[in-house]
DNA sequence: ATGAAATTCATACTTTAGTATGAGTACAAT
DNA sequence: ATTGTACTCATACTAAAGTATGAATTTCAT
């Protein structure tokens, strides 16, 4: 947020320098004081999309943004969360062990405690609550 | 869309015609300059917040309906399709038999079956692929 | 450096899940 | 009436999931 506040006032700044020499060399031209004004125009309207798509990226598609403070809360390690994503796809604990390069073992500890965690009784109900709880994408 | 560059045009000749009275009355005029630049500015950062917003609100809405078509491509019945979704919201096979009133070997039957049409290996799988395929709500 | 939390792994066990096979019932279409 | 489809159920089995316990290692902040 603070970056964008910086690039509008860059922007801005850069707009009067414009208008400034404008004014002191081209003051009586209209081709380049249409120019100038296509200018601005075309800029803002693309500083008023990419702000509003990043402001509204935050908004709309919050609800497919993973939810951290929900996953600090619910005292959800990283490897659980990346363990808790690979059960969401489909996978077994065994391919889940060969992606994560651990044992099957190291995995059913990870996945027990998940469910504790999130209180579930299976991994299907885990993916259907840190779904609801916006914990995993999509 | 249409709307938007009906919008968009009209914009840019009323942003013309005030360039035209400034040119003709205010030239000279370092404040009334600034103002029309800024008006400039201000207008073309509204339209495209405006634009880039509801364009990204027509990408991110619209999906949430069921794909009968995928389900009856897929063969799969009424009561299949049914015991599917109750395995999405992560209930046993147990639980699910006890909510439709059927035995537990039926379920397993079901299941079974599901995982063939869905070309899945494990229910979880399932329920991924079926979600991505629209034929299970959200 | 030390203690707490995180990660890893194993073994042994119980419980679900999933497969294979066969079969009975009901119902609609031919 | 016969055929096909959907639904039901059982038995017996294999595979995967989940629990409990204990322990070694690493990481990280106090």
């Amino acid at each position: 947020m603070k970056k964008t506040i910086f690039i509008f006032t860059s922007l801005i700044i850069a707009l009067l320098a414009i208008f400034q020499i404008n004014k002191y060399h081209l003051i009586s031209q209209d081709v380049s004081m249409q120019f100038v004004i296509a200018t601005i125009a075309v800029v803002f309207f693309i500083i008023g999309s990419v702000i509003s798509k990043k402001t509204s990226h935050s908004i709309t598609v919050s609800s497919q943004e993973i939810n951290q403070a929900k996953i600090d809360e619910l005292g959800i390690s990283n490897r659980e969360h990346e363990v808790l994503c690979k059960v969401a796809e489909g996978l077994s604990n065994k391919e889940i062990a060969h992606q994560l390069y651990v044992s099957e073992s190291t995995i059913k500890t990870h996945v027990s405690n998940l469910l504790v965690k999130l209180n579930a009784k299976r991994r299907t109900q885990a993916v259907q609550i840190a779904k609801k709880l916006k914990i995993i994408p999509l």
